[in-house]
DNA sequence: GTAAAACCAGTGGGCTACCCCACGGTCAAT
DNA sequence: ATTGACCGTGGGGTAGCCCACTGGTTTTAC
């Protein structure tokens, strides 16, 4: 099967078929005739293998570790339970990291609300951002 | 000044300096026998300004646009206002999404507590991801 | 039968906002 | 004169793709 049916079976683009292939996720074989990629039904596998390991939270190289690890004949799950802790806790510091963030934005815009608009004069650019300099978060 | 005391007293990193002037939001005069970069206090309060911007969640280009207005006496603030808007509609959005997926693996993890890690045998590579293929979400 | 059109493939560059070398020139102090 | 701190440039890397461009292939139209 060429490219483009075997993203299409899988509900990907081409080109993250193409990405996968680049950093050895897949290795399809050759045409030899024209150069263009051939995949088989194993690849169909690990492509749907790794769309739902990305929606789960596992990043590309997660990813490869865990091929690498049954490739080698070794039981990757630990490793899965392990990593996936490990996301769950970075993902719950970003949501905080954000969450704190659009605490700040809200606190400038509710600040802002009774400022009038500067008129750029050379040495202020806008005041309500210059108002926030050095403000504390 | 030259590039590592404006960076100190900015509390950025050199290479932060060396990008915003790539991407020309800071433009320094050079010193003609070294080829230096020289930095005037003005550069000074745009970095710091800057610094402040981006912690309040504007992009880069968003803040050339900022400065853009600026530099065509034109006040930036009514613009300043709407990206502010829209990006709390964009943070409170990834921040849904990543909560969304938060729990999704914390789903999977405790469907997985009762599930044995399984060996790898050619055709599964980690059951416990296998089983949450097309799961919906 | 052939020629235009539509489609499909590969490659290379770009995106965010920087960080991190490595190489080579420059400067200040000893 | 040497040492060490500093500067510039250029390249590569990050995550996960997207897009533009080029050229080959297949289908359709006449």
């Amino acid at each position: 099967m060429k490219i483009s049916q075997l993203a299409s079976k899988a509900g990907v683009t081409k080109d993250t078929v193409r990405h996968y292939v680049s950093i050895g996720l897949l290795s399809p074989d050759r045409d030899k005739s024209n150069g263009y990629q051939i995949f088989g039904n194993q690849a169909l596998s690990r492509l749907r293998f790794i769309k739902t390991a990305r929606q789960l939270g596992f990043h590309l190289d997660d990813i490869q570790r865990i091929f690498s690890d049954a490739d080698h004949a070794h039981s990757p799950c630990p490793k899965v339970r392990e990593m996936m802790q490990q996301r769950i806790l970075e993902t719950r510091k970003t949501i905080e990291e954000l969450t704190s963030l659009c605490d700040r934005m809200e606190a400038s815009m509710a600040e802002w609300e009774s400022m009038p608009d500067s008129t750029p004069d050379g040495y202020s650019v806008c005041r309500l951002i210059e108002s926030q300099i050095d403000s504390p978060h």
